[in-house]
DNA sequence: TTCGTGATAGAG
DNA sequence: TCTATCACGAAG
């Protein structure tokens, strides 16, 4: 089976293409790597949840990257988030939710400290903590190095579930998260 | 349900 | 300087 890393000009259309189309993908983060079970989508136009709402710097981060890089940021002074600019038809982000893991897990268990693998990346805190991404790679290009980057299996199909976003508060209602149908490794299970 | 934890930005 | 807010997670 034949499996190929995701270019630049993925992330060149909307952000809610990219978040629907990034789920079913498998992240590699060095020696680690699991399969995207659950994304979001933030739109820099008319979505008070994404960032560049409220914040000149994030405005800044998206006029001076290219499609592809990583956004990074830590929120409640905890935990890291993890994000790809698009920048194309429309920009904005993917925050990457939650990962079934798949290799380098012995690895993930030591750094989250616990043993179930459902729980191991079930969250973007969880799965930032798992693979030990933290602001120093910010602004990394997400499309160039083998070792840091998106893959995609060719003639893969995969059933995407899209639903509300989660742990937002404003611009809440528009159904940008999406998930893997049925997955057992996302972060909160599917409204009914 | 509650609380820890720190960056960011806007108001005063 | 001060305050509010926050795309979370673990424990209770």
């Amino acid at each position: 089976m034949a499996h190929e890393i995701i270019r630049a000009p993925f992330f060149q259309r909307d952000p809610i293409a990219c978040a629907r189309g990034l789920v079913g993908t498998e992240l590699i983060w060095g020696r680690c790597s699991g399969v995207i079970v659950e994304t979001e989508a933030y739109n820099a136009v008319n979505d008070e949840a994404c960032h560049t709402f409220l914040r000149p710097s994030t405005r800044a981060f998206v006029e001076h990257n290219k499609a592809g890089a990583a956004y990074i940021y830590l929120n409640y002074g905890m935990h890291w988030m993890l994000n790809v600019l698009v920048k194309g038809e429309a920009n904005g982000f993917v925050l990457i939710r939650a990962l079934e893991p798949k290799t380098g897990i012995e690895q993930m268990k030591k750094r989250r400290g616990i043993d179930d693998e459902k729980r191991l990346c079930s969250g973007p805190g969880k799965l930032t903590q798992a693979l030990e991404i933290t602001d120093r790679h910010h602004e990394m290009d997400l499309c160039a190095d083998p070792r840091h980057c998106f893959v995609r299996s060719a003639n893969a199909i995969v059933d995407v579930v899209a639903d509300v976003r989660i742990g937002i508060s404003r611009s809440a209602h528009y159904p940008w998260r999406f998930t893997l149908r049925g997955s057992k490794f996302v972060s909160v299970p599917v409204r009914l």
